[in-house]
DNA sequence: ACCTAAGTCAAGCGACTGATTTAATTGCGG
DNA sequence: CCGCAATTAAATCAGTCGCTTGACTTAGGT
């Protein structure tokens, strides 16, 4: 599995490194709040200019970090769809939106800066386009969405999407605040990734069940 | 009600032009990508210091817009919680808790920028505290809480936190997210601010009432 | 063994940043 | 009516930014 050469590890070394070390400051300080130039001597290059040269601008940057964890994630969720079977409990679906995310989480250990990083993304005007691409890339993302949607067959069209979206902020800003919190040594209200998707999952399931209001 | 003086009517003319125009390079383009003298110049205001002049750094700047906001939500807060009375709903308390950003975001008329502004200042570490003050400095807002917490009294304390945490989530970013999709005339899944905000309290009351499942 | 191509490094460019300083403008109180 | 103090304007500062350049190092092919 390893690269061909020893030139070539060399390079993906280099790759790895800057990358985790943007994830970081990114996470830590803001994305713009940090230069090319700090990530690069944080990443133990003298080189100035490594990411330019590896990465090009920061949003390339922004995005090659968003595909790593991409397809990390990617690969829990084909799993956890494939256990989902072809269960007709929204609650089994929503799980798949969730679980993928927090297992991913867990899996990196402790601290993490990914979820941070992504909330900052989502928001920024600049790059939210990057993250969202990058997200509908995913094949098994999507048909997770279509079981959901199959499994309440009679909520209108506008009320899936509002909810939808708001199934979506949730995941990523609660992820967010706890990964904070975990950094901060602040109290967090579950003890573990997974007490907090089962929070979560609680949380979105009632929201999705909610009965809607006639205009009026 | 005007100033005293022709000198301090033109000060505070001179900045609400640079909060206004602040808040919105902010909300289109970033807080962080934006630098105070395109904030001068945009305020036209020949001087490039301006900002610096009148508000300080960046991140006072930041806390001046929320401040005035705050305000207007503020006044919105106390006449919503004198109209929900002495209700046992939780509803109507959570209703308070949406309706004064919904209605403040309403009566700035069209475009606005508020909600992405807080969204990305919730989002970035730098300034999260900065809205967090800001925002705690409510008494009406606590009040509204504490009253909201009271309609449902055997709802663990982890859980009460928990989805507190998540309805700020959900109001804030959902709130943001049909600004956006208003500034690029892309499809919103509400035809105006009420219904956003019906759709916003259905989905929290639903989210409230979830049962929660107990550890295993 | 030598050459090529790729990766790394150090230096420097112009542009821009926040902050400070100086000068001109202007309403206000005596 | 005038000197004062506050505000705006303009110029300037040192520092950092992204980006480009050219030299150096080294693996892989011939």
């Amino acid at each position: 599995m390893a690269g061909k050469s020893v030139r070539a590890d060399q390079v993906s070394a280099t790759r790895e490194l800057i990358l985790t070390a943007a994830e970081r400051l990114f996470a830590e300080r803001g994305v713009y709040a940090v230069s090319n130039r700090r990530i690069s001597e944080a990443a133990g290059q003298g080189n100035n200019a490594a990411v330019g040269y590896h990465f090009g601008t920061k949003a390339d940057l922004v995005r090659a970090i968003a595909r790593k964890h991409g397809g990390r994630i990617e690969q829990v969720r084909v799993r956890v769809l494939d256990e989902a079977g072809d269960s007709n409990d929204m609650r089994d679906w929503v799980g798949c939106l969730v679980r993928p995310v927090t297992e991913h989480l867990a899996a990196l250990g402790s601290p993490t800066w990914y979820a941070r990083f992504c909330a900052q993304v989502m928001t920024d005007p600049a790059l939210h386009d990057i993250m969202t691409e990058e997200s509908l890339a995913s094949p098994a993302l999507r048909c997770i969405v279509r079981r959901l949607h199959g499994s309440m067959p009679d909520l209108p069209a506008e009320v899936r999407s509002e909810r939808g979206a708001m199934a979506r902020q949730l995941i990523v800003h609660t992820c967010a605040e706890r990964e904070r919190a975990l950094a901060e040594s602040t109290p967090t209200p579950r003890a573990s990734w997974h007490d907090t998707a089962t929070g979560l999952v609680d949380a979105i399931v009632g929201m999705w069940r909610a009965p809607v209001t006639r205009r009026g």
